[in-house]
DNA sequence: GTCTATAGGACGATAGAC
DNA sequence: GTCTATCGTCCTATAGAC
């Protein structure tokens, strides 16, 4: 792997471990095993580095959510097939926890991908809850959009019950919630 | 205001906007209008005043979240009303926003009142779903505690999705989603 | 109880050798 | 392209005067 590569990998681990502000460039230094002349001949500073370890990590983020969204089965079944997928669910979202860094939210170019990746989910999942509704799988009186942003919301919430009381078992709790919620009346199932 | 409450209000400020890895003593010292002796004088240190403040902090968290749980109406109304009470939401919420800082998660003694506040709220929310099971207002196929878990997730994730945007327009549509979903069957309107 | 001075190290960035 | 040296500032904490 080049140094480049090193650099960017590195700034993903800790970004997702500690945020951007609990980052400093000598600690993605000595977890990428490279010398300060190297980070500053491939980027600009920090922020350009965390710009471009942010950004793949909101690519590998969408692609691995489309696996499951764009999966085989009824839309009900896609989005437990998502809510149900293994997550690391003590680390939280390496997308998700970058809302709550300043720096971040200060910086049109950081908020950005956070935003578009996070906004991106919504959609696709508000067409699977329309397409549930047209297939008689969700009541009709449920409003996509909306649904779509609760379910994002439970998962993004989850991962927060998780990391305060220091189980995964929350974030399963309230994900088991969510989908009994929006469990199809003629389903009698688990 | 003694100069000691002023620390801590100054420490409870910055912990919300910028969490405890981004907040120095520095900058609550300066907010304060106090000399570094002061805080010295009176907590051990930078995490001393901490706990102090995140303690403060939930413990009005929970005052504020009981009027409402507490308050007049059914028990769908006052999931309602607590779901849609008026928020700081681009603020994000002060306990919870520090589940996603590396140094408070290390911390039995910092995590602590973060966990005791939003399993306290979990299980004020549960008992409140359990009696309108009781009342037939909820299906009495839902499980309390996964529904409450996948209340306070919501509101958690809320926050996130509106920082994300830069707008609280998406808390407010996760949140409608939820309420539709659980909206008793019996009626019709908003 | 509050102040200023100071410590020793980390912060983010730059310079210049190789 | 990568290195080390250095800059000026900020970090958390301690010392000691008042």
């Amino acid at each position: 792997m080049s140094t480049r590569e090193r650099l960017v990998e590195s700034a993903r681990d800790l970004l997702w471990e500690r945020g951007y502000v609990g980052t400093s460039p000598k600690a993605i230094l000595e977890r990428a095993g490279a010398g300060q002349g190297s980070m500053y001949h491939h980027f600009t500073g920090k922020s350009d580095l965390a710009l471009a370890a942010i950004t793949r990590t909101a690519e590998e983020m969408r692609a691995a959510a489309a696996a499951v969204l764009h999966g085989p089965g009824t839309p009900y079944a896609r989005v437990t097939a998502y809510l149900r997928r293994e997550r690391d669910v003590l680390r939280g979202c390496p997308v998700g926890r970058l809302t709550m860094d300043p720096e971040v939210i200060a910086s049109e170019e950081l908020r950005a991908p956070v935003d578009e990746t996070l906004d991106w989910l919504r959609a696709e999942l508000a067409a699977l809850v329309e397409e549930g509704k047209e297939q008689g799988e969700f009541a009709s009186s449920l409003d996509a959009e909306e649904v779509a942003a609760a379910i994002v919301a439970t998962v993004q919430g989850g991962y927060v019950l998780a990391r305060a009381s220091g189980s995964p078992a929350a974030f399963d709790t309230g994900v088991r919630g969510l989908l009994s919620l929006l469990r199809p009346a003629d389903r009698g199932d688990t």
